[in-house]
DNA sequence: ATATTTGTAGACTGATTAGTCAATCACTGT
DNA sequence: ACAGTGATTGACTAATCAGTCTACAAATAT
């Protein structure tokens, strides 16, 4: 595989495990199985690696969530969509999810530019406003929307891997809450 | 004032600006006004420091969560008064709220006995599953519902965090949201 | 008054860490 | 063949850090 990738696995890993500041670089590259020079070949600082990390982990989700998503479908169909998409990334990638909320509640995530951020929000931000728009959602700010949004799912998430439920089991939990977070924003 | 106290108080600042493991004791013990010694005659060791920071300032929100929140109340009023008061604590605390979550989300976290998380949590749980037997609020798992209750305060929280409102748009936002919560769940 | 404990100080240490560097290695195009 | 370029290595370093140790001061008990 790929050494670069790898550092960014193995750095993952280690991460969600011990936290950023008690792994260090020389721990990922050995685990990595590559030299410590090389982990700072691809990235200059371990900031940086930390930086990439949670872009690229972060792309990974928001590419999923909206995965198989036409925009033929109903407003609801697609925020239902949407909405199990990325319990469902959470619950099959659960270090990355951990990692990212990890990452949002660390100073460094002071790092990231405010530009970036927008940008990253934007989608979601606009298909919400859509919702107003249709009157279908009800309308309020949709920052404030996507902040409820957003928490309503890590809550579910930490939730279902509080416990083991089976899959039916969870599957009817995430149908439900969904149901109970649409009814509460239309 | 007390040196304990002010060691607390110091760490707290910065573990919230810099990080846990990027903030050394030294600097601690320096900003605190007390030597390097005597940080640690107080706390034995840097991760006992960061756990009895956690559970000062877990205590500290807990017990203002409950205030003036008399049992004769309806349930709906005493749940808007533990609501209204854990926004308004976050607010007027935002580095011990934000500890609070970035400790919550660290390997530390893991730390603490599963023990102590269900007693602090137990009083919380009770009291939504008196809310259940009253018929008030939907039949559903109590700690779901603590859950999503949780992150809904968080994500309020993020959201009057991220801009400046008027104590007035304050309040409004608080109390809208509080009743689509509280809609939610009964 | 004296003994004992507790608080406070800050120099010190052994271990650890991020990042560097000079040296090879593998591959490319010419 | 060969020159050039980027990948890879691992020993090395300068700095930093958690925690220790000894000494002294203040308070408390006897």
């Amino acid at each position: 595989m790929d050494k670069k990738e790898e550092i960014l696995k193995t750095a993952l890993k280690l991460f969600v495990e011990f936290g950023f500041h008690a792994t260090p670089t020389s721990k990922i590259a050995k685990e990595a199985g590559v030299a410590n020079g090389t982990l700072f070949h691809y990235y200059k600082t371990k900031d940086e690696l930390i930086l990439a990390l949670y872009a690229h982990t972060k792309s990974h989700l928001t590419e999923y969530m909206y995965a198989n998503a036409s925009k033929d479908e109903s407003l609801e169909l697609v925020f239902k969509s949407i909405y199990t998409n990325t319990i469902e990334w959470a619950q099959e990638n659960k270090p990355k999810f951990y990692f990212i909320q990890q990452f949002s509640t660390s100073p460094f995530y002071g790092l990231i530019s405010h530009e970036e951020i927008t940008k990253q929000a934007k989608p979601h931000l606009d298909f919400l406003q859509d919702g107003i728009k249709a009157a279908v959602i009800k309308p309020m700010p949709v920052d404030l929307l996507y902040t409820l949004i957003n928490s309503h799912i890590a809550g579910i998430n930490q939730y279902l891997s509080s416990q083991e439920f089976s899959t039916a089991k969870q599957k009817k939990i995430i149908n439900e809450s969904c149901q109970l977070l649409w009814d509460m924003i239309t």
